[in-house]
DNA sequence: CGTGTTTGACCTGCGC
DNA sequence: GCGCAGGTCAAACACG
């Protein structure tokens, strides 16, 4: 699907991985790219193996920390979005999250709210006085299920058909502590059937359950973990995965630190080169 | 048998 | 007061 912002299904997909709107050059300040550097594709694996060796090292340490970048800015920029709301509305935009719709034109996906930290930046961004917030959580399409997990144990007890939507909304009381006070709503969107809908009402007043109560809880339930289903599928989908590659990739190009290695690699080889294969 | 889900009935708040 | 819609209860049921 094509969106009137230029954007289509294909660039939101990319999207959904860092949550959010896109990040405008204004949000993110990117360092400027050299525009006189080019990278070849092709190298020549017979020369430079040894130095070459080490700046991969130091290469996969940069990927891995851009990783690591890009999963706390999925947490941030998920509590962002919420707070952001008005202003998408003010010009014309997106998330409507008093009917829990979305509008094709730009789709505000949290992929992950799994650890308590993430949780509290949630809170602590959204609407801390009426301890309420909502998410929109994108599954899979022919997923009718309305399971979320986040790493709580959710108890159902009740459905209801309402009517500025033709999909049940469900309800779920915290079962991993029978005091905890919080509730949670999830019910599809009515304008794209693969996003849940999901509002928290109140806190809980308990931790998270460890990885390993986790671990049993998330294999217990019958369905799968629908947000982990989403990160899984997101990893595992080729498609996907190219699309974070070249995130990934558009990151490191970016980074001048990365391409300052680049260089430097490739200047090692160069002048490896050069002795071994004077000009003639 | 324990735990969770389903689903119809009931409760509650709100607008008219 | 009435009707409607959203939210909750609880008995019946399913499942491991």
């Amino acid at each position: 699907m094509d969106y009137d912002d230029g954007t289509n299904d294909r660039s939101c997909l990319s999207l959904d991985l860092f949550v959010g709107p896109r990040p405008s050059p204004v949000d993110v300040p990117t360092p400027a790219r050299p525009t006189n550097f080019s990278l070849s594709t092709q190298v020549d694996s017979s020369f430079g193996q040894q130095s070459f060796s080490r700046k991969e090292d130091s290469l996969e340490a940069q990927l891995n920390k851009v990783s690591e970048e890009n999963r706390r800015l999925t947490e941030i920029v998920a509590a962002l979005s919420r707070n952001s709301q008005g202003a998408a509305r003010r010009r014309g935009g997106s998330l409507d999250f008093e009917h829990g719709s979305v509008s094709p034109k730009r789709k505000w996906i949290v992929d992950c709210v799994k650890d308590e930290d993430a949780w509290k930046r949630l809170r602590s961004v959204t609407d801390p006085a009426a301890k309420t917030f909502k998410i929109c959580i994108r599954t899979d399409q022919n997923d009718s299920s309305n399971v979320v997990k986040d790493g709580y144990r959710w108890r159902k007890y009740g459905q209801k058909v309402t009517r500025d939507s033709p999909f049940p909304r469900a309800y779920f009381r915290c079962s991993f502590a029978p005091s905890c006070p919080i509730k949670k709503k999830v019910q599809r969107s009515s304008e794209d059937r693969s996003v849940l809908v999901v509002v928290y009402e109140g806190e809980h007043n308990h931790r998270l359950p460890s990885e390993d109560e986790r671990s049993i809880n998330l294999n217990a339930a019958e369905g799968g973990d629908a947000v982990g289903l989403v990160l899984k599928e997101t990893v595992e989908s080729p498609e996907l995965q190219r699309l974070l590659v070249e995130q990934m990739a558009s990151s490191l190009v970016v980074d001048p630190n990365f391409t300052a290695a680049i260089a430097t690699a490739i200047a090692d080889r160069l002048s490896s080169f050069r002795i071994q294969q004077p000009f003639h």
